[in-house]
DNA sequence: CCAGGATTGACCATTTCTGGGCATAGCCGC
DNA sequence: GCGGCTATGCCCAGAAATGGTCAATCCTGG
């Protein structure tokens, strides 16, 4: 019953925590207590209205945060795409199961192992339309990544995360535009590579009138190209991937 | 270490699942091990178009399927409702702490309950713009629910849910095209809303040669436009949402 | 060494998109 | 009814994207 209990121990300790610093210091206990040196806590709350909100809770080697956040790695960083792909939490070596790797990609992570962090297990979260975090544990370089601890690490990390939303504040948050189902259709059928003039074809009404909506649609995001849009949409669930998915798979 | 070795025999039985009866077979045991009468598992790709979109793998009591089914209640259920708000997963007696509960919301509990189940646990998952499901664990109505198990829930739940995903299909990713890395910048810069002169200007070569790459990499994904080129290069994970997210919201 | 790919740069004609404006009609809530 | 939203249609000017061709440099694998 060890594990079992320490992982009741160790959640208990987190989602008590009601401050940045508790919660840094939880995690940092939870980390060590199952056999992991880093963690690293990444909270993001996006409101409809523009206040987002974030949160970083970590300790990683000063020299990479540094980096990172110098550079805003995190648009780019593979371990946070990869957690866009996966439902579970994933061990890093494992990374190019669910993305493949660029050239990019294996620099930084490379760049990260000489700043001190070897391999972790990165636990994703999404609330779509709302927010998206993860809770990393790692180890230092060559050191052994604790196996056993990782069914642990699944739990406290996403406790930690609830407890992160908790911190963060899920207050005023407001959900973003919404599209008339007009609308929806023409970001829709532009999504599967349709121009407007197909797209017009397609629903029976004017060119033009495509345009129009999917102008207004534009606007209820305030983005200003077609690309934008329909990542925006994508994004909402106004439309899903399946809706595209069949129209460039057949290939 | 009897919960965590169960955890992990569990884990490994569902994760070994490749048809949906096997999935079926494995949840039940599961269910019972952990002291639960009851399971169901919901898995949605997102668009419901295609066939194969969804999956529905359960236990419950054929009265409530079917009243489930027949009045699809799958849009008001409230526990699906909360799913919706929850990073971790949830008793339902706790529901009212993640969204509030109309008249409607208690008499469908009320007849869940009359049709023979009690309270239960529910694992929701999302995956932002691919799917959403959940996986819940109940007992019948006066029983006790095993809260010891509740970790172990989760965990299994969350597998459970990754082996759907594997089901349903879009759960591995196949590479397709894959980008270079300068193809890769131009279309993750696309993405983000700038044009081919603006992206020039952010990597410093010529506005001729962004367009160049852009021309390179649409013929790689036998693409005809730049909607679909970043769609699948986000499909295939060559980029990824947060790569884009701080962009298409910036104040 | 040579073939092939990656990267860079340029030009052109055509199509499409974007941001303005204008107008009619229907529907819903106050 | 009035105001607001939605849907529809049209016009225009300028910006951007697309498809095609040509050419130079650099690097890597055979």
């Amino acid at each position: 019953m060890k594990h079992f209990n320490l992982t009741e121990e160790l959640a208990h300790d987190i989602s008590g925590a009601d401050k940045e610093e508790q919660l840094f210091a939880a995690l940092s206990n939870a980390a060590d207590r199952m056999g992991f040196d880093l963690f690293a806590l990444a909270f993001d709350r996006r409101g409809g209205g523009g206040e987002g909100a974030s949160m970083l809770v970590h300790n990683y080697p000063d020299v990479w945060a540094n980096v990172y956040v110098g550079f805003d790695l995190s648009g780019t960083d593979p371990i946070r795409r990869a957690g866009e792909r996966s439902m579970t939490g994933f061990q890093w070596c494992d990374v190019d199961r669910y993305i493949p790797l660029s050239c990019g990609d294996r620099q930084l992570l490379k760049v990260a192992r000489e700043s001190g962090i070897g391999d972790g297990y990165t636990v994703p979260r999404h609330l779509p339309g709302e927010a998206s975090g993860s809770c990393s544990f790692a180890v230092v370089p060559n050191a052994r990544i604790p196996l056993e601890m990782l069914h642990a690490a699944e739990i406290v990390g996403a406790v930690a995360l609830a407890a992160a939303r908790q911190l963060v504040g899920t207050g005023s948050y407001t959900r973003r535009a919404v599209l008339t189902e007009r609308q929806r259709e023409c970001v829709l059928w532009s999504a599967r590579g349709k121009t407007a003039g197909e797209t017009a074809g397609i629903l029976g009404i004017s060119e033009e009138t495509v345009v129009r909506h999917l102008k207004m649609a534009r606007e209820r995001y305030s983005v200003p190209c077609r690309q934008m849009l329909i990542l925006c949409a994508l994004f909402d669930g106004v439309i899903g991937f399946s809706d595209v998915y069949d129209w460039w798979r057949p290939l």
